[in-house]
DNA sequence: GTTATTTGTTGCGCTTGACCCCATTTCTGC
DNA sequence: GCAGAAATGGGGTCAAGCGCAACAAATAAC
């Protein structure tokens, strides 16, 4: 008789999660007082004291005297992050390997970004990911405990083992990747997709903070990534692969708007076609943003409104189903929302279930370049969140 | 500073959860011995005895000797549900109001179909399920403990209050029907949308029994409805609203498939164009299948094939995004199904992204009529469920 | 300086589940 | 047919978690 899962619930599980809720808090910001974890968690004082000092013990957070504050009574102590946990991100993609340093609070400390000149195998990228972390360790990270590896891979991620089943850009197939990084590394090594971690990073730290149900789409150089957060935690469907809205085939009203044979989203609504009529091979987001606003070109403006008009019914699709509370738009995707936020939002109010459509905001992504590190690191961090005892000794 | 959620747990909570963990498990089925509890909580035996026989004092569980088995060792006492705690459950539709009477374990032991020669008002329908109720209390389920009422509206609920933003067949906008009904029952009452309740019924009794990530999709005479069940529950989106797949609209390859302008999936896959293909009015569920397969009508042949691949592409779509383990279908879906399970699986193989499909399969709904009783009745459950000490004393 | 207010600390009590030991029942082997 | 093994149930004891209350500490207002 295996007991494939305990259903039941012990006092052990009630400390391990009270533990788990205070690191969280701690965690996702704001400097919480000990009396804001007490009102935050609707534990007694003393449960906090105790939970606070266990963190302190096991290395996790730090008590600092209090801010000087205008209000009657003792002031609280402030817990922080301790700064020195760590976790390694990395983010494969066809031009480069970024691998950073990242501590709790989505500290990003540390960055190296190695640039390729061709698109590394999973062997490859491996090595170039354990040298980079080598000198991290070595110089800048020295003084770091790192506690695991998150890898945010442009691709399918079987969420049971980290496998990548199929990195289309990066040409991956099926590769170990996660464990290949892991025997290399020798920390603790986990992987998922790039967008579900950006859709998550988007979450607690960007604009999508306290949203418990946002859908996030990235326009990216080479095609359109999703990902999908469901009572705040990301979602990935019974294997893992959930959130692939760039391969949607939205009805597009008027064959006009019809671009292509396949029809999928990311073929439709295309970075590459918009470069193209920029007379631009290659921009950076920001000067890809920019150059956008700045013209005036009519056949420019034309392709904006189509795109816009095939997003508008991609997203009124997803959110008739999901029902969000936010739609968090990232990469050119952006752009096509900083361009004319109106009318994105009337081509997609045209689309959508008046009801559905009724609560929804569609924003541009919050956070900078550093949305995948982060979403790598909090998929590290994972486990000491979830169970913080566990770093005892590590 | 109000304590929005109390984050934090507490000894009372583990007992709270142990208790409906196991009173769960004896609701789902499988009339489980003390043994079994033991097993699927991982908790101590003794913790079981003590958490039986609580559930016992409160009149929600009844034990019974031990049943002849053939297996060594001291007979494990089954632990079954008690049969007179119950809730109603209603339906309203535009032909008739059904009100239902439910045990625990899904358990539907009797049933009213109150046919209407019109749609009924909010407050005509709240009436006529006031009578039904009556009747059944004073009759039938003298005997039986009503702990609430659940309803299966065939339209938007919003999951905060209950109230029926919109139900299109109905005529009804805007509608706080459960308060209605609650005030003329006497009883607490709540609201969901009827495929959703649809969605929640299969997983926990029918072909998705176990299944965690599931689309369920039912054709009704008037279109189509969607429930999605994620991590085994049903979810319902920011406000209520998930899973209105029948108002999305899929992208169709050649122009040819396409029958209407507005090109929503329940416009384009209709089982009135069916009906008339076949020379019909009318049919209920069975003799429309039974109908259908036996048809040898070419032009039939050429619309179910054109619905299956409109269908197909609603799924596919809805499989990137969402990547559950099974898709439902029901009403006349499951009847597209039977009539060529295999040409469906491929309309939908053909766009889906192939790693998503992988593992997905689609199967027609598995419970009867009872289907959306059965999920009205687990709503209404709910609250005992996720409490039951909450119910001593009713 | 005194008082009111809020927070932190300590010790106690309650509840829970794990563990140990023994009772009970059935099945197996002789 | 009977003894012993196997499996489960029950009761008592023990450790651990949290809430509570009383007290100490730190600050603002008067």
């Amino acid at each position: 008789m295996c007991e494939v899962d305990a259903l039941g619930d012990t006092v052990d599980s009630v400390r391990r999660r009270n533990l788990s809720t205070v690191l969280e808090l701690v965690h996702r910001g704001g400097d919480p007082s000990r009396a804001d974890l007490t009102a935050r968690t609707g534990l007694n004082r003393s449960t906090i004291g105790a939970l606070v000092a266990e963190l302190v013990e096991l290395g996790l957070v730090v008590e600092t005297d209090p801010s000087a504050t205008n209000r009657v009574g003792r002031p609280s102590r402030r817990v922080l992050a301790d700064p020195r946990p760590a976790v390694i991100a990395v983010n494969p993609e066809i031009d480069a390997v970024t691998v950073g340093v990242v501590g709790l609070g989505a500290d990003v400390t540390h960055r190296i970004r190695h640039e390729l000149d061709h698109v590394a195998s999973p062997e490859e990228a491996a090595r170039i990911v354990g040298d980079l972390v080598d000198r991290l360790r070595a110089g800048p990270a020295a003084d770091r405990r790192i506690l695991g590896v998150g890898l945010a891979v442009p691709g399918l991620v079987r969420a049971a083992d980290g496998v990548v089943r199929w990195a289309p850009h990066l040409g991956w197939r099926d590769s170990p990747f996660a464990r290949l990084v892991e025997n290399i590394v020798g920390l603790p090594t986990v992987a998922d997709n790039d967008a579900t971690l950006g859709a998550l990073a988007e979450r607690l730290f960007g604009v999508g903070r306290g949203v418990d149900h946002l859908v996030y789409l990235n326009g990216g150089a080479s095609g359109i990534g999703g990902g999908v957060v469901i009572d705040g935690r990301p979602y990935r469907g019974a294997w893992g692969y959930a959130g692939e809205f760039g391969h949607n085939r939205p009805r597009l009203d008027d064959p006009a708007h019809r671009a292509t044979v396949g029809g999928t989203l990311e073929e439709e609504v295309s970075r590459a076609r918009l470069l193209e009529l920029l007379g631009r091979r290659t921009l950076d987001e920001p000067e890809f943003q920019a150059a956008v606003l700045a013209s005036d070109d009519p056949a420019l403006h034309a392709e904006l409104a189509r795109q816009q008009i095939v997003l508008g019914g991609a997203l009124g699709n997803a959110i008739n189903v999901l029902g969000p509370e936010l739609v968090v738009l990232g990469g050119f995707l952006a752009t096509l929302h900083a361009w004319d936020a109106e009318a994105l939002d009337a081509a997609v109010a045209a689309r959508t279930l008046p009801i559905a459509w009724e609560g929804t905001r569609i924003q541009a992504a919050g956070l900078a370049r550093d949305r995948l590190l982060i979403g790598a690191a909090e998929l590290a961090f994972g486990p000491v969140l979830r169970d913080p005892a566990s770093v005892a000794g590590r």
